[in-house]
DNA sequence: CTATTTGCAAACCCTTTGCAAAAAT
DNA sequence: ATTTTTGCAAAGGGTTTGCAAATAG
């Protein structure tokens, strides 16, 4: 589904700045805040961080928008999109996704069955010494 | 390996403070700080909130201690044990551990194929709207 | 026209730091 | 004897809040 259809179903208004927020997590950089406030001053100059943290408690709210922790140096942001998970490299700090595959997707429904629920949300996260860039 | 083998392995000096984190981690209920800080405080009612931090740093640096992202609320803390996966609600907000199973170990080993190289560490959560205790 | 959002500044945590005294090795 | 750790108080930094003006629906 599109942001503003996402918006629009949580009653949220479509704003220049929200919008900005939106489209630059989507290019998947998983940026920290500070990262995303630099990046969206590039479009806003005058936006407040404020409005940043505004915004972004508002789209977790919603689940569009989540925080990964990386165990080391600060959060990074993510959108949601199809079920994936994270590598996360010790050496840069970079995050990259990576798709399930059917042995996550089994292991999800074992855990489904033995705590007999619906997981909302799996969060998945392996951490590396280097990552492809780090190995050089 | 016990708490005082693997502080001494990392030169860090046993005292009764840093056991009293340790022995209230190894219960593994997963406080957040304020609620380990408030336990230890029934040990030690003069320990200052900055020895706390203080430790959980060094202890996070060895490995040995780490948190865990709620999405909601405060972070959580843990002990290093055997790999095992949790399951976080949304409802109280309690985080329960669960054991990895072959399908999340095979997951592990395609992803370390995948990258050719080794997950030091596999972070993994399972968000549920209702726990065991909340379905009532 | 009404409700939400923005931007600014101030307030509010939570976490870290500096330092002298105490404790561990 | 040396080095680390503790506890206190102060500083620091990230996040939230209140409010008036601007904007979206």
């Amino acid at each position: 589904m599109d942001s503003i259809s996402h918006l629009r179903e949580n009653h949220l208004k479509v704003t220049p700045q929200r919008m900005s927020i939106l489209k630059i997590l989507d290019r998947h950089t998983h940026p920290s805040i500070d990262e995303l406030y630099e990046e969206i001053k590039k479009d806003f100059p005058s936006i407040s961080l404020a409005t940043v943290y505004k915004n972004l408690n508002i789209l977790k709210d919603t689940g569009m928008v989540f925080e990964i922790n990386t165990h080391m140096g600060k959060p990074k942001l993510d959108v949601y999109m199809h079920p994936h998970a994270h590598i996360l490299c010790k050496k840069c700090g970079a995050v990259f996704d990576v798709d399930f595959t059917d042995n996550l997707y089994a292991y999800q429904k074992e855990l489904e069955k033995k705590i007999d629920g619906k997981i909302i949300k799996f969060d998945v996260s392996a951490i590396v010494d280097f990552c492809e860039n780090c190995k050089q």
